[in-house]
DNA sequence: TCCGACGGCCAC
DNA sequence: AAACGTGGCCGTCGGA
């Protein structure tokens, strides 16, 4: 059949990649394209240029829908062709969603085999389908559809790093771990034993040999070993090991290992994202993890855009504390945001009924951020009285104080425990649910903190999926490069830097405003060479 | 030699 | 650190 009679006959099209091998820049051996009938296929391979292009043209269009076995995975691989999905649907991510099992996306190797799957992959389908329609999951299945394009083109952009830069820094810390090794053996003096040759026989990595050592020094027994309790130990030795601790994590986490996965073709970094990672709704990332690289500076400073090219830096503004707000309906939090109002200064000037600012009454400020960052993690008086430094009973007096300030949030943050207990999950706005069969104080804790930090997940996916197709629409040259929950980063021409700024911020707000219609949405943006915070 | 559990720590 | 949520990666340790 030629081209365009298949895509006039056919709304909704089965895509299935014929590929070699399942590397990145692999192009497919060709893709069969099947609509439900049996009658209508067309093979697209390289050489057909003709189908080729009216493929990336329907492709690229909002009013098809392509159906794909792992969409992310398989848009990833058409990219090869410059073919962009707009409006893909992925059984993975349906099965996912409805707790089924996913069918498993091994890869077809022949076109033959490809034909033979036809019948079993509509009839999959469809079935899925059917499950999905009578579910709760119609909103967030769509969503995810949407964004698996985003997730798709990001990974195979990836991310440049300066290596030269990245290493030197590694070089950095590798002297001082070995600085901070030989400061904690001269302070430890005599009290550990050294082999025939010198050497020292504990290292600084054995766990439990330190816990002794420090045991020892402090005349105490220590429950663990990490930098808090490091930290309260006034001597040498701890001090140093502490040094060394943050040394080793940078060299072994981020060093050489880390520039492995630099990719040797395209010389950037391709993480694996996973927009269903986490239970919350949360994306994952990982080989490597560029979700948690180090604030450090000197890092940011090597997360560099490449020759003529700046980077786009938006993150969302408090943007758990508003989903917060929205979904509380509470009206100060609501006040406070649509009048620009620091919110920290904000609560914590009603709680104490002192002025309050960054500069004034700074302490009292820090207080109010900690209750309100520990509410969304259900946090409890003690750790509300370890995070600010007082005693148990003076934070159940703040925690008290907050709540009397906000009857609003002690409410919606019950009524959502309340109601994760008698449904037996939690949920999002879109209606996306974790179930719960955790003790009654962990459950207690994911309820209050799931529709939140989940309803934050859906507003970046809502704003990457938006943000990913105007940019291949309108700035082909532009293009996301990392999201870190909150963040995302958009590599771009230098001379369209405040352009894209404004895209970008735009996209943002209107996926926060969509989906809390109730609250004022903000996200602030930076244009730059290297990656800002 | 491999693998999972664990402690520790990076991010939001 | 935790009765403060979500992840991934590293090194050690102990068992197979």
């Amino acid at each position: 059949m030629n081209p365009e009679d298949f895509f006039k006959r056919n709304q909704l099209i089965f895509c299935s990649i014929i590929a070699q091998e399942d590397t990145l820049f692999a192009p497919p051996k060709a893709v069969l394209l099947f609509g439900e009938q049996d009658a209508e296929f067309l093979v697209v391979t390289d050489d057909d240029r003709d189908a080729q292009n009216l493929f990336k043209v329907v492709a690229a269009s909002p009013d098809r829908l392509f159906v794909f076995r792992n969409a992310q995975k398989e848009m990833r691989q058409l990219l090869m062709w410059h073919v962009w999905v707009a409006r893909p649907v992925c059984e993975t991510i349906i099965h996912r969603l409805i707790a089924k099992e996913p069918p498993s996306d091994s890869l077809v190797s022949t076109l033959e085999e490809a034909k033979r799957l036809r019948q079993e992959t509509v009839r999959r389908f469809e079935n899925a389908q059917e499950a999905l329609q009578s579910s709760p999951y119609t909103k967030v299945a769509r969503l995810e559809c949407l964004a698996s394009s985003a997730f798709a083109h990001m990974e195979f952009r990836g991310l440049y790093v300066d290596q030269d830069i990245w290493r030197g820094i590694v070089r950095d810390e590798e002297s001082k771990k070995t600085e901070a090794a030989n400061d904690f053996f001269k302070a430890a003096g005599g009290r550990i034993k050294t082999d025939l040759f010198g050497r020292p026989e504990i290292g600084l990595e054995q766990d439990d040999a330190l816990k002794s050592l420090f045991q020892d020094i402090t005349k105490q027994p220590l429950e663990r070993l990490d930098k808090r309790t490091l930290k309260e130990i006034d001597h040498p030795c701890a001090r140093a090991l502490l040094k060394y601790r943050e040394a080793a994590k940078l060299v072994s986490t981020y060093g050489e290992g880390f520039l492995e996965n630099v990719h040797p073709s395209s010389q950037r970094i391709h993480a694996h994202f996973n927009p269903l990672g986490t239970s919350t709704g949360r994306v994952s990332c990982h080989s490597p993890n560029i979700q948690n690289l180090p604030t450090d500076e000197r890092f940011h400073q090597a997360i560099r855009a490449p020759n003529d090219k700046v980077l786009v830096t938006a993150d969302y503004a408090t943007c758990e504390l508003r989903v917060l707000a929205a979904l509380s309906g509470d009206r100060s939090f609501l006040e406070a945001f649509e009048r620009d109002e620091d919110l920290h200064s904000r609560v914590a000037s009603e709680m104490f009924q002192k002025p309050v600012s960054k500069q004034e009454n700074a302490h009292l400020r820090q207080r109010a951020k900690a209750i309100n960052f520990g509410l969304i993690y259900g946090m409890g008086h003690r750790a509300l009285a370890a995070q600010v430094g007082v005693s148990e009973q003076e934070a159940r007096v703040l925690l008290q104080q907050y709540f009397e300030a906000y009857p609003g949030i002690a409410e919606f943050l019950e009524r959502s425990v309340t109601k994760a207990r008698r449904n037996g999950f939690a949920e999002t706005v879109l209606k996306r649910r974790l179930h719960l069969d955790a003790n009654d104080s962990q459950l207690s804790r994911i309820a209050k903190n799931m529709p939140i930090q989940g309803t934050s997940a859906e507003i970046a996916k809502l704003a990457m999926a938006r943000l990913n197709e105007r940019l291949w629409n309108h700035h082909p040259d532009s293009f996301l490069v990392n999201m870190i929950h909150d963040e995302l980063v958009v590599e771009c021409p230098k001379e369209d830097g405040e352009l894209i700024a404004k895209a970008v911020v735009e996209e943002m707000e209107r996926a926060q405003r969509t989906l809390l219609p109730n609250v004022k949405p903000k996200a602030d943006v930076h244009v730059g060479t290297t990656w800002h915070h």
